[in-house]
DNA sequence: GCGCATCGTTGACACGTGTCACCACAAGCG
DNA sequence: CGCTTGTGGTGACACGTGTCAACGATGCGC
């Protein structure tokens, strides 16, 4: 229900926003002037009375630069683009977003994230060329192509990683191999005997891009043995996990890794409320180490994923940035280690 | 370890990036002609041999426009801000996010999140009035203040819309009135006869704009009653948890209402521990009506939260830009509902 | 009085784009 | 031919900023 607020006086709506002309046009000076005090423009000398009459005019004002003419004018942008993700990430995700801007921001750069939901992965590169973004720090989410790359670097960004699982030609490659978790995952329950795996993949979409590579880890640590591993689907979903604990013994599987600890607990559940014994018949591991996992009776085991931090990659951007032309790296972010506790 | 990549025949850096006037030049037209074609000037007739001719050069440069230069024209951009959040916000914002920037989206605006960590509030304002957005939509994380509103909208900001339990004197405000949540829950735990309620705050920083509403609206609900709400603190760790569950039965409450189910299942498995019975010793609600709440015995109560859809809230934004000297609206956002299970 | 260095300030240009007013040309019409 | 009308295209300006080269004034040394 719409409320008037209290009536301010309001200025007429077209009054122009103040440029430094205006600001020069108050102060008494030229804009030149202006633009040396407002910068503290170390090379030119300016006397102390006119440094305060610029600062008390642009006060008096509001003066606000106006950053694409700046821009514009330098020639180039200290903006880092940092697609924004539509996949329902974690805490362990929010937390390295957080670090990552704050440390991007203390290097004086504008951190953006700017969404490309809808857009194709060129559709998108595209549109992300158009603020000249002297970084560009992609998540894996969009696909982005080499002819992306190339497309970006020739509107001038100069550095552009890519943090995904897989590598994309001429990008400053920062891989997290997602293989590793279901590697850790599977080589845990082969040591503790199981042989008939299951490998828990997520129905929602958007996921694949992390549960594949987890699934082929999960294949390659059992590769050469004889235990066996097959992938399931179920849902996020009270109904779709206990389904699958319906189907669970005709399935014939001992041992089951989850996409992570949340689907691991919701399947978990559903297969004790099924009579289905945990870890007896049933092993259960899941991945992230969420807090809530070891509130649950059996305690969920899980593998700790160990990112790199926000400063590292910062300081990485940076010095790519400053040396663009340098040795492109390739570093591997993830570490993965199984954590045993009693669900396995 | 770095590893070098592929080396792939590099262009000089220096090449400089292509304008309209190197598009020009190539297809042999004016640097207006490519203007009029690349943007389909209806106004403006131009042979379709020439637009061809335009196209091809634009496509074989790899033209992509300059968004500073074109706005710096324009005189005005598309941009809506979104503050990004430091705290971690729960699935029913990531949803609400999402839905909120994919409609925006759609109504052809460029949606920019831009972090303001470690700003103070008018710091922050001004560094966003530098991009001239059009429309700036704050979610209360920094509380915006009069002055920094009047000079987000003296700098061609036509909208001004804050989501946070707080009005802002001249925006245009959607308060989500976090107090209902609280009084909901306190208003359930009443009903099934408990009268000396604790209220769980997070110690954890960055909360506070949520959780102190949450308190007030709980002393609302108590307020004429013999009941006595009472506030409690906890870390969200498992050694806070069990630490004020040992002081239970001092405290001598016989209910909490916690400020999200996160909190609320790590104190219940606390008490459960420490052989303090739920809910006959101690009734136990949260809030936000997060899946796995339902996992643990008995099964969670909480408080179902409605928040706006994005959709909504993006037809707002559309409809202030269009007419901001339209009346100020302020809309109540937040629907909550007890929803009892059986830990209360 | 004259050259010369220093200080404080300014005029002018460039960045890349969109758009208005105008132009060259041809065709139609009396 | 002279005038209007339509077609297809262009020149030039403005948007707001940073910075270079240049300028007048002042002081200093001789």
């Amino acid at each position: 229900m719409p409320i008037a607020m209290s009536q301010t006086p309001k200025q007429p709506a077209d009054r122009p926003v103040p440029t430094s002309a205006d600001v020069a046009r108050l102060a008494g000076v030229s804009r030149a002037t202006v633009s040396y005090v407002l910068n503290n423009t170390s090379a030119v000398r300016i006397s102390e009375p006119t440094r305060i009459k610029v600062r008390a005019a642009a006060e008096e004002l509001g003066y606000v630069p106006h950053a694409a003419a700046r821009s514009l004018r330098a020639g180039h942008t200290r903006i880092v683009l940092l697609p924004t993700s539509h996949i329902p990430v974690g805490p362990l995700y929010s937390r390295f977003f957080n670090e990552l801007q704050w440390e991007l921001r203390r290097l004086d750069y504008t951190v953006v994230q700017y969404g490309s939901l809808g857009l194709g992965a060129d559709e998108a590169a595209r549109a992300w060329a158009e603020l000249r973004p002297v970084a560009v720090v992609s998540l894996g989410e969009i696909e982005l192509t080499p002819q992306g790359v190339q497309l970006l670097k020739r509107s001038g960004a100069r550095a552009v990683i890519t943090l995904g699982p897989q590598r994309v030609e001429g990008a400053h490659a920062l891989v997290m191999d997602q293989r590793e978790v279901g590697e850790s995952a599977v080589a845990h329950l082969l040591e503790r005997g199981r042989r008939r795996i299951g490998v828990l993949m997520p129905e929602e979409p958007g996921l694949e891009l992390f549960s594949r590579p987890r699934l082929a880890g999960a294949r390659k640590a059992a590769h050469g043995t004889d235990a066996l591993v097959e992938p399931v689907t179920m849902a996020y979903t009270e109904e779709s996990a206990s389904q699958l604990a319906s189907r669970w013994r005709e399935l014939g599987l001992d041992a089951v890794f989850a996409y992570n600890d949340e689907y691991a607990m919701l399947l978990m559940r559903a297969l004790q409320d099924a009579d289905i014994d945990v870890p007896g018949e049933a092993a259960v591991i899941g991945a992230d180490d969420l807090l809530l996992g070891r509130l649950l009776r059996p305690r969920l085991s899980t593998v700790r994923v160990e990112m790199v931090t926000g400063r590292h990659l910062a300081e990485l951007v940076d010095r790519v940035v400053r040396d663009p032309d340098g040795a492109p790296e390739r570093h591997d972010l993830m570490g993965a280690r199984a954590l045993p506790r009693e669900s396995s």
